[in-house]
RNA sequence: GGAUGGUUAGCUCAGUUGGGAGAGCACCGCCCUUACAAGGCGGGGGUCACUGGUUCAAGCCCAGUACCAUCCA
């Protein structure tokens, strides 16, 4: 083995194995257990989020495989719409065309074409990432079995009625000219203003002054509001409005949504190009007058004048006009919130016009029993009130786009525009009767993408056919998402799931944290502070590091401000880390809070703790191979230590089990960091070496050692596996002959550990614990008195009990090697000793003669900053005993055990003072 | 405006029925001891945002305040 731990030389290899040999698959045996992976979008690139994900499914995923379940994880990839369609559409721009230059075939075969390109991109980054997902069954959304998917429950949604068609007001997007859904719509505060301008009264008796902040609007104004209970204005109800610019005569409704102490309490209403007026609109019956393009242009229902010109254009100009005309009474700068499009950015029009929507309330109401009855899970819970919150206030569902890329909408129209739908025209012929000289033409929208992926719980496993697959991993055992797209995705999948099969989809739903970087930042493009998952495992130069960020930028005067940056946070590039400490930082980093900010310095932290875990590997090793390691019988005598270090690895096991139940990771991965660093390494290991290199040793005794150095590192390896799946394969593969492990030959498959409780000896972790105290109590004597730890010391043991006796006797050669001693002697009873450094272990003293070695005044000072610390704990506790209240009301349990701390504090106070006795003597 | 979450060591974060404040990284001192300097041993460092309340006892429960963040309107 190498001295260092070097990833990049086992990984891929390694995959490949698992992968030929067919591990990831469902054995078909056990307790079903599957994991819906959440299908990223077939063009993109894994990002922090996904590998973070991808790790704790994985985790999951290797976990249960291990522990015996029929495990499968089904994996696949999203068509994504909109976002794919954009990235084919700007590669065409670049080249100076246009998705029309190309036609609609054509341009959705160069998707394709692109798909097969780059859909591996995500794919095969998980594959680096270790992900034991079924790549058999891997799924697109746009596959014909999934495509079928789609137009079956897109017909039998509508004959149920629950698809319709009609024309409303919808979040235009007039860069992508297709109508996107209110998640797809960002609203951010931004600066803007307000204007106010004078209505003049169409009898000229008076005028009324309205706010806006949007004053091109008024081309298509068609009503003025005020509060019913508004005084002011109490005359002008009923009353008209002559309009300026246009001439166009409007009424003065009243409507309670009016804000009478906003702006002037006087609202125009626009009711084709606002959703607030849309709907006061259709209170009053007004008329609806669209005064905008697709492309957001003025249209010819405006006059002349404004005809053609973009929005904003048309608002500077309608301003200008206004003031000219001396009815603009004033401007004022105004905060307000701008509605763009995530992914344009463009402003979003509200725009009529004819889409199709789903009827989501009676979908709606089997998925919120689902989750009050506490069929579905949230982890954490909390998430539950966000899904509730937007279930309850659920809108029908706008799935129809204006896009080329997608499921085209099975539905067709004759020239009479009566539309009809079916699974194909030939259905659809047939069902209404209509001869083949009737001219049918196919709807040109495409299905929103979500619609898709809200069936893949059950479009995956087959559906509509009836699959055994169906049968078994529908509901499947959780799904591990982010909060983002708990409406998106969670919740639709919810509805159609339970609708179509009346199974849940899933029975948890494990909402992860959001990977934000070191400072809390959202990591983005535009910000210059993305992380790539693999530039972490591979390790990747400064120069092309800051290339990457700042190259095909939207902003391009951003780039040179996020190179500088980049240079100053990685001078030297990123080291190559490795996969299994990245998937470790992210199981470390997976706690309970909903924002992860993620520290380079933990993964550092991390790929150590690899290179910790490979160099004690590397010294088991070196102590059995080719040794007797009792694996084919032998007498054998386990040490103190030995079985020690089994209880502990109980100990750890159960802790980490307990934690991955309750989804915590985070607690899972410290108990694992824990056990290996701190207790076999620092300890067990240090335990270990004078019983297999002293020659005081028996055969037997160093058996049973080696035994337990093998054994508990390969337990170890597979408790680690499901997070770690790398290292532990590569190390396990020379470990395991070592032991009489058998089955399939690869840690993956190898059965996860079993907590033995007959291995918890609670004896041995008393006896160990004590062993610890009288080493860290001379090191600490050593360190703090600058004695050299290469200098042999002479201790003697004061008032030892018989427990101290044994022990100390049982474990005279551990002690001598791990504190380094001359030599070790107990002092009579009764006896005071020399003037000693001391060390206390419950009655027992550790003296370190000072003879010669230690400073008077450092021992002095190190006593007494010591006493001051005892006195300060032993006044708390002793003010709380003699508090009357406490003795009188708290538990039993707590009073003895505040006693018991008294009365030890009490002891070492005493001890300490007679050792300064001593000292202050000399 | 409504909702939700956060505020603990220099940094990133744990803290599980309320009962002696923890980890990793960073920092300081000493060590090339035959697994590991990506290491070993030892050490320093916190009015648990603030104010009040409940309680014998509050980082934890309750109320309020401040700041930050996210979602919804």
């Amino acid at each position: 083995m190498d001295k260092t731990f070097n990833p990049n030389n086992i990984e891929q290899a390694c995959y490949q194995q698992w992968e030929q040999q067919g591990y990831f698959a469902a054995s078909g045996k056990g307790d079903p257990y599957c994991i819906l992976l959440p299908p990223p979008n077939v063009t993109g690139s894994l990002h922090m989020g996904h590998a973070f994900q991808h790790t704790i499914m994985d985790a999951l995923t290797r976990y249960h495989r291990m522990k015996g379940d029929n495990t499968l994880w089904q994996c696949g990839t999203d068509h994504a719409g909109i976002a794919t369609q954009m990235v084919v559409e700007r590669q065409l721009n670049a080249q100076g065309k246009t998705r029309h230059d190309l036609g609609r075939e054509d341009f959705v075969k160069k998707i394709w074409e692109w798909k097969e390109h780059s859909g591996g991109t995500i794919t095969s980054q998980m594959r680096r990432m270790g992900t034991s997902c079924d790549w058999t069954r891997e799924a697109f959304t746009m596959d014909d079995d999934l495509s079928e998917a789609v137009k079956e429950v897109f017909v039998q949604l509508f004959e149920e009625g629950l698809i319709y068609r009609g024309q409303r007001l919808v979040n235009w997007d007039p860069v992508l000219h297709t109508a996107v859904s209110d998640l797809e719509v960002l609203n951010e505060e931004e600066d803007g203003f307000m204007w106010h301008m004078r209505y003049p009264l169409a009898d000229g008796s008076g005028e009324l002054v309205v706010a806006t902040t949007r004053p091109e609007t008024m081309l298509g104004d068609t009503a003025v509001a005020v509060h019913p209970d508004d005084e002011r204005y109490q005359a002008f109800i009923g009353k008209q409005i002559k309009l300026p610019i246009t001439g166009r005569l409007i009424p003065i409704v009243a409507d309670d949504y009016v804000d009478m102490e906003f702006g002037t309490g006087c609202v125009k209403i626009t009711p084709a190009h606002d959703f607030n007026d849309y709907d006061i609109g259709k209170r009053h019956d007004l008329e609806m007058i669209n005064i905008f393009t697709a492309d957001a242009k003025v249209n010819n229902n405006a006059p002349e004048a404004y005809r053609g010109l973009d929005r904003f254009d048309a608002r500077k100009q309608i301003v200008a006009d206004l003031e000219a005309a001396g009815v603009l009474v004033k401007v004022e700068p105004h905060k307000l919130k701008v509605p763009r499009g995530d992914r344009t950015g463009a402003v979003i029009e509200p725009y009529l016009t004819d889409q199709w929507y789903v009827a989501v309330e009676s979908l709606a109401k089997p998925a919120i029993e689902a989750v009050e009855s506490g069929e579905i899970k949230f982890v954490p819970e909390n998430w539950s009130k966000t899904y509730y919150q937007w279930m309850y206030n659920i809108q029908d569902w706008c799935i129809s786009r204006q896009l080329w890329w997608g499921h085209r909408i099975p539905a067709w129209y004759d020239d009479n525009g009566n539309v009809y739908v079916g699974r194909d025209e030939a259905e659809v012929r047939n069902k209404h009767n209509l001869s083949a000289d009737i001219a049918l033409r196919q709807d040109e929208d495409v299905l929103d993408t979500w619609f898709s992926s809200a069936l893949w719980p059950f479009a995956t496993m087959g559906w509509p056919e009836k699959t055994p697959e169906l049968e078994t991993f529908v509901p499947s055992s959780v799904l591990v998402t982010g909060f983002d797209i708990i409406f998106f995705w969670v919740a639709r999948m919810i509805m159609m799931t339970k609708k179509f099969t009346g199974k849940i989809p899933f029975k948890e739903i494990y909402i992860t944290g959001l990977i934000r970087d070191e400072q809390g930042n959202k990591m983005s493009k535009s910000k210059g502070n993305v992380l790539d998952p693999i530039d972490l495992i591979d390790g990747i130069e400064l120069d092309t590091l800051v290339e990457k960020r700042t190259a095909g930028m939207m902003q391009p005067q951003l780039a040179e401000k996020i190179a500088k940056r980049t240079r100053e946070q990685f001078p030297d590039g990123i080291a190559a880390y490795g996969t299994d400490a990245l998937r470790f930082t992210f199981a470390a980093m997976a706690s309970t809070s909903r924002d992860i900010n993620f520290d380079m310095g933990r993964v550092e932290g991390y790929r150590n703790f690899c290179n910790k875990l490979w160099n004690a590997s590397r010294f088991v090793l070196m102590n059995t191979e080719e040794q007797d390691t009792g694996k084919d019988g032998g007498e054998m005598v386990l040490s103190l230590a030995d079985k020690w270090i089994w209880a502990k690895f109980q100990q750890t096991l159960q802790t980490f089990e307990q934690a991955l139940g309750t989804y915590r990771f985070d607690l899972a991965a410290q108990a694992v960091y824990e056990f290996t660093w701190n207790q076999f390494c620092d300890w067990y290991l240090e335990l270990a070496k004078p019983v297999l290199n002293a020659d005081s040793s028996t055969e037997a005794q160093k058996r049973g050692t080696r035994h337990t150095l093998v054994n508990v590192l390969e337990s170890l390896l597979r408790l680690m596996h499901p997070i770690m799946p790398f290292i532990t394969e590569e190390i396990w593969q020379r470990v395991a002959p070592l032991t009489s492990v058998s089955g399939e030959n690869s840690i993956m498959m190898q059965p996860f550990p079993q907590f033995d409780a007959s291995k918890l000896d609670e004896a041995a972790l008393a006896d160990i614990e004590w062993v610890k105290q009288v080493i860290v109590g001379v090191r600490n004597i050593r360190g703090e008195m600058d004695i050299a730890p290469s200098k042999p010391l002479n201790v003697l043991l004061k008032n030892a009990t018989s427990d101290d006796l044994r022990r100390s006797e049982d474990n005279r050669l551990l002690l001598t090697k791990m504190a380094r001693l001359e030599s070790m002697d107990i002092l009579p009873a009764g006896e005071k000793g020399p003037a000693s450094a001391s060390a206390i272990v419950g009655e027992m003293e550790v003296l370190i003669p000072m003879a010669g070695l230690i400073d008077k005044d450092a021992e002095l000072a190190r006593i007494n900053k010591a006493l001051e610390k005892l006195q300060g704990d032993f006044n708390r506790t002793n003010g709380k005993l003699s508090n009357e209240a406490f003795v009188g009301k708290a538990p039993e349990a707590v009073i003895a055990k505040e006693r018991a701390k008294l009365a030890e504090f009490q002891l070492q106070i005493d001890k300490l003072n007679e050792q300064k006795a001593t000292i202050e003597a000399l």
